[in-house]
DNA sequence: ATCCTATCCTGTAGGC
DNA sequence: TGCCTACAGGATAGGA
């Protein structure tokens, strides 16, 4: 479910609300997650208290300092699908379906983690840890065609795989590919290493622009995705092929295509990403050269 | 090595 | 109404 959007929505939230607080107690469903929590997951909270939120990706990492002082771990947060965080003033009158763990603070406030679908992750790593397999996240670097042509050309997947590659390019997934694809009007069918240096260049924008306005409108809700408001996403309102399939293409009116890529759906409208005509791979390849 | 498929789960929408 | 199938924002162990 939450892609870097969300996930960045989520990290505003926890990060204004949640550090300071002492935890007080902590409660668990004894349901395993992708992985099982750790063992002594509850008591090893006692005392602490978490001092800031940080994310890389689409992985939250919950800086943490223990009783004795200590701030050396951090508590990594994945959302998988269906994961969310939320947050009460006062301790939750009843657990929400599917909690997995409850934070109790010192002060009698809550946070509380669900998970319907239980991909979502949680367990403490070293505080400068990186996860493995996580790459270059866009809104870290200034993302330029220039990197973004050097990594296309080393992969024989489709661009639509490329770009759901975290370990590319960490934080996109799949309604913002698809959504990234077709402003830059290349089709998902498309190999990366076909590329020009032109079509990089702005697949590079499309890709920067999409997940700035994505996070501008606290990221896309398609069904469970909530803040810690309980507020969906408004970009979904402004998706421009994600779950459009039949619907018309906004820019040209064709009726938006669904595919299915790795087992994914990629949405795109054929017209406005066709694959480009040697006539058009020329031209591109003219003004690369020239600099243009 | 790289790429793709199946898998982990529950919920929901749509066809019959 | 109920039953069935397909699909859903992700990551990843294996097989090809």
């Amino acid at each position: 479910m939450p892609e870097l959007p969300e996930v960045e929505t989520v990290r505003r939230h926890l990060a204004r609300r949640v550090p300071g607080k002492r935890v007080r107690s902590v409660w668990t469903s004894g349901h395993k997650l992708r992985k099982p929590l750790a063992r002594g997951f509850r008591g090893s909270f006692a005392g602490g208290r978490f001092t800031g939120v940080r994310r890389i990706g689409k992985f939250l990492f919950l800086d943490w300092e223990s009783a004795d002082g200590r701030s050396d771990r951090s508590l990594l947060a994945h959302l998988g699908m269906t994961g969310q965080f939320r947050d009460a003033r006062q301790a939750f009158r009843e657990r929400p379906l599917h909690t997995h763990v409850v934070w109790t603070f010192e002060d009698g406030s809550e946070l509380l983690f669900a998970d319907p679908r239980r991909f979502g992750l949680l367990e403490w790593v070293a505080r400068d840890a990186r996860p493995a397999n996580v790459g270059a996240d866009p809104t870290e670097f200034a993302l330029s065609g220039e990197w973004l042509a050097a990594e296309l050309a080393k992969s024989k997947a489709p661009v639509k795989a490329f770009l759901l590659d975290q370990r590319k390019l960490a934080g996109v997934g799949n309604i913002y590919a698809c959504e990234a694809l077709f402003k830059a009007g290349i089709s998902p069918k498309r190999r990366a290493r076909t590329l020009s240096q032109e079509e990089a260049r702005r697949l590079a924008e499309a890709v920067d622009s999409t997940l700035k306005e994505a996070i501008g409108n606290r990221g896309t809700t398609i069904s469970n995705y909530r803040d810690l408001d309980d507020r969906p996403g408004e970009y979904g309102e402004r998706l421009l092929v994600y779950g459009r399939e039949g619907e018309p293409c906004r820019r040209c009116g064709a009726p938006i295509r669904r595919i299915v890529q790795s087992g994914r759906s990629s949405f795109f409208c054929a017209t406005c990403q066709r694959k480009p005509t040697r006539t058009r791979a020329r031209r591109d390849a003219r003004r690369a050269g020239s600099g243009v």
